[in-house]
RNA sequence: GCCCUCGUAGCUCAGUCGGAUAGAGCGUCCGCCUCCUAAGCGGAAGGCCACAGGUUCGAUUCCUGUCGGGGGCACCA
């Protein structure tokens, strides 16, 4: 809005002054510093060169062209540094603001359509289903629905995907654990111990198949404890349904007839390296067993079948799995870009300042359901997405549970709850609410009022970018 | 050893396509309760952007190297 009219005069101010050649695009920025006004461009410094001009110069022009022609709001047009030129503007371009906020409401300000309804896979958490979703899971559910949000925000068509691993030895242990359970004995050496085991087992019909049963209580619980968390997925992918499905034998069978495929040493081997993976990957072992990367493999190539782009959300220790993942990928034809891997750090949490150590094999765990109980749904979620998942976090379960400064999930409640109190206030003063076309705007002047403004003004740039950057922390921040 | 990632205020962290005097919260210090939540508000101090080079009008940002933290390097999943 704003910043369309702003740039149009510019742009027909680099006209007036014979600018050549005229840039693709006018950037125009918020400055840090507010006695260099409302916005700003650096066009002047961007352009000059190849327009042989001086940027001082050039931009001094700019700034005389502009004072003389006014857009609406500019109050005035000033040169600054190497050749800046900043615009100081009435609040009543906020005072605009304020009338789009409101009449595009809650869901209609701050959205964009770029995503033009594009299809997007985002699959996250994906945890194994031999238990409950636990506290290393937490991060990245909250990042990848969030994420999820944001493209939905944003236009795109969003599907939550969540990936079970329920092939392979893993379940025939967890299996095997919740039968010597049942049985009263211990599991095996390297079966799951945790007390859910015991719990479970408890539940299990005598004539129940371990591995099977044992699944669906694991979803069944994930699940639960995921939608308490916020958290609800479109898509419950079973990895033994493209065993069903021979997936698995058409994907191996298209590799192969793209000539990527190999045999050395009794196994059939994926030429990674042609697509940048430092080393070639086995995908049927010499005992005739697949690996984890081959259905894997299949299971990316039904993605495709169904979104334009995925985007997975792995945690830090999954990072040397993507490039061989890509190069699949590539070997079936996608470009690389149409997948997006995000690696989320891993978090520390503390506990009475001592850091817990969560070991899935003995079942010394937190479950994500404890942490829920212990600080609330909103309160984790925002504390994981106040951060960058570039970098490790540490969460003290006791701060975010506070009621304190030291707190931002308390500091926004607290601002919640003040808002509404004045609300009421007003109400028992006998002030009726009206329509704001009914209000008088020009009296919000007073600066704070205007720092509410500007930055209701800057959440659509905001939301754009989180989204493409995939940064929900931008928003909490 | 190789690869990825991070290193910014006392602490926890932002910093968008390379831009102006590097920001926020907490903590610290100073001030403020006679009606909108003191569960609060106002103000101040606080920086070798890990280090060394390079690229250019300009580098916290891009490139190379060094140091330090974390993670990964299977015919495991």
């Amino acid at each position: 809005m704003i910043r369309d009219s702003l740039a149009s005069a510019v742009r027909d101010a680099l006209v007036a002054l014979a600018v050549d050649p005229l840039p693709e695009r006018i950037d125009l920025e918020r400055p840090g510093r507010r006695e260099h006004g409302d916005w700003s461009t650096n066009v002047a410094l961007a352009t000059a060169k190849r327009a042989g001009r001086n940027p001082r110069e050039l931009a001094s022009e700019l700034v005389e062209h502009l004072n003389v022609n006014r857009p609406s709001h500019v109050e005035r047009v000033e040169i600054a540094g190497p050749g800046f030129v900043n615009f100081h503007l009435a609040p009543t371009w906020l005072h605009d603001v304020l009338t789009d906020v409101v009449t595009s409401g809650v869901d209609g300000y701050a959205r964009s359509d770029e995503g033009a309804g594009r299809t997007v896979n985002v699959e996250f958490v994906s945890a194994n289903p031999t238990g409950p979703v636990h506290a290393g899971h937490a991060r990245g559910a909250a990042y990848g629905d969030s994420v999820a949000r944001l493209l939905e925000r944003c236009g795109y068509a969003v599907t939550r995907e969540f990936y079970i691993n329920d092939r392979g030895v893993q379940m025939q242990n967890f299996g095997a654990s919740l039968a010597a359970r049942k049985r009263g004995e211990e599991p095996p050496e390297d079966g799951y111990h945790g007390q859910y085991i015991s719990d479970w087992a408890a539940e299990m019909p005598d004539d129940a198949d371990p591995v099977a049963w044992g699944e669906d209580r694991a979803l069944q619980d994930q699940r639960e404890a995921l939608a308490a968390f916020g958290v609800n997925f479109d898509v419950w992918y079973r990895e033994l349904s493209l065993v069903d499905s021979g997936a698995i034998e058409e994907t191996l069978a298209e590799l192969r007839s793209k000539g990527y495929v190999f045999e050395s040493d009794g196994a059939t081997w994926l030429r990674s390296t042609d697509f940048g993976d430092d080393k070639d990957r086995v995908l049927v072992k010499s005992d005739g067993e697949l690996t984890y990367l081959t259905p894997d493999i299949a299971y990316h190539r039904d993605k495709f079948s169904r979104a334009e782009r995925l985007i997975n959300v792995w945690g830090a220790d999954h990072h040397g799995y993507v490039p061989r993942m890509k190069a699949a990928m590539a070997a079936l034809g996608h470009d690389s870009g149409e997948l997006e891997v995000t690696i989320v750090q891993l978090v520390e949490l503390l506990k009475d300042g001592q850091p817990v150590r969560i070991s899935k094999r003995s079942g010394n765990l937190i479950e994500l359901r404890d942490i829920i109980d212990e600080v609330g749904a909103d309160a984790a979620r925002l504390t994981y997405l106040l951060q960058s998942v570039d970098s490790r976090q540490t969460v003290d379960l006791a701060v975010v549970a506070s009621a304190g400064m030291d707190n931002p999930v308390y500091y926004v409640q607290m601002a919640h709850a003040r808002i509404h109190g004045i609300a009421r206030r007003a109400v028992e003063a006998g002030f009726e609410r009206v329509a704001l076309d009914q209000c008088d705007l020009s009296l919000l002047t007073h600066e704070r009022e205007l720092e509410v403004l500007r930055s209701l003004s800057e959440l659509p740039d905001t939301v754009r970018s989180a989204c493409a950057d995939r940064a929900p922390h931008r928003v909490t921040t």
